[in-house]
DNA sequence: GAGTGGTCTAGACCACGCA
DNA sequence: GCGTGGTCTAGACCACTCT
């Protein structure tokens, strides 16, 4: 239990084991942990510095805690990851959950916008998905979404993609989404918008940009929203 | 320490104990509260009970700690309060601090909307402010505040208002903001948007309403923003 | 060196879920 | 009733800051 300089706390490093044992798959999505004395024991640490790494994964809703059962790996599921990821509700604050339609899925080499959003080389292979998000019969969403092939090979076999992708990306390929980056722009309806959304050219869009980040911090997905906020809100809550 | 049917954990009471002392102004904003010892054999309980309270108001950035120092009750300065809650940033991430000019402040009485949003009666006099958000010289930001008058006597007197008003809550009259509630939409410029950034009618904006929740959980202020997103966008973390 | 927050331990007891 | 996580304690030592 050495460290070199920087002085990393025990329970730290017990996370960061914990950490590799989820990205590697040796704990996977929806399996209960074994308990903190457990735990405690193999790693000959007392239980006070297992709980506080689970602590630390807990607030990062890498884990889940039910009291009297168990910790168990957290799952993308739509419930948790849509609401979680999805930020569009109504304006009296209740959350919606989307559905999706007119899916089209392709393959091509990644731009260079693309390779700087993806951090991937220029002209690596990318699949690239568009759909539109449908809430209440009425389109709402249109989402152009930028992944690398190399990550998610044959992803086009899942199709049709459910509509939280995340959850897919962690069952099927060992993915963790553990958090994203959004830029959030106004922008005015164009030819191939007001298609998707039956809207008329010119109708004011929210555009969303977002690159959603693994468990290992590399960049997993880059996602384009066009949002028609005629029924639906964006809505952030700061704590 | 007992409880009559919820069970509030003892870290909980103390959570409490120490809130309601910042609430009442005991401990103000910037001053450094009795140390981790001191606070657990005043209140007699354990220092580690104190900690976990501690924990806890640090986590909702009510408290600052500072190793070999002690802990601060946190303050609402221009980076803190502006950088939390003022989300408006470059492209590349970088963040900025916005001017203010133009400002109007003016009394009236509480409409059925404003009333709604602060949960006051319909009515009840408010103090309302309109002013414009320079980002490098260029007007970004056209902002219409709503708080009661009540809860501000005499607001008007420490014109020109400051760029970071939560500090001026914070300060002159012990309001602490601690999170916020926005939804945000894009619409069309209208005339006094025209007016106010300088861009054409029919501008795509951004819209942002927002109600800021104080530590009593109480409404506190009710605020529109319409950014124009050419050169700023609103940038979201979601972790 | 004295005082503060940060980490770590060992052990006790409580609340919860389940068989 | 057992096993799980959740709370609480008491005490030790470490890292940081200031004098």
């Amino acid at each position: 239990m050495d460290e070199p300089f920087g002085f990393r706390p025990l329970y730290r490093q017990v996370y960061d084991f914990m950490v590799k044992r989820i990205t590697e798959g040796t704990w996977k999505a929806g399996e209960t942990l074994p308990s903190e004395q457990t735990l405690a024991t193999d790693l000959g640490v007392s239980q006070g510095t297992v709980r506080k790494a689970l602590d630390v994964m807990a607030a990062e809703k890498l884990v889940e805690r039910r009291q009297g059962k168990g910790t168990y790996v957290a799952e993308h599921t739509e419930e948790s990851a849509l609401f979680r990821f999805f930020r569009m509700a109504r304006p009296d604050g209740e959350r919606v959950l989307p559905e999706c339609v007119a899916e089209e899925v392709a393959s091509g080499k990644a731009t260079a916008v693309e390779s700087n959003k993806l951090k991937i080389e220029p002209g690596a292979a990318v699949v690239r998905i568009k759909r539109t998000r449908l809430v209440d019969q009425e389109p709402t969403v249109f989402e152009t979404i930028v992944i690398s092939a190399a990550m998610f090979p044959d992803i086009e076999t899942y199709a049709p993609l459910p509509n939280a992708l995340y959850g897919l990306y962690q069952t099927a390929y060992g993915v963790n989404i553990v958090h994203t980056f959004e830029q959030l722009r106004a922008d005015l309806a164009r030819k191939e918008d007001a298609k998707r959304l039956q809207v008329p050219l010119g109708t004011p869009l929210l555009h969303i940009d977002r690159v959603a980040i693994g468990l290992d911090g590399l960049s997993v997905e880059w996602r384009l929203s066009r949002c028609h906020t005629g029924k639906l809100v964006y809505a952030v809550t700061i704590s």
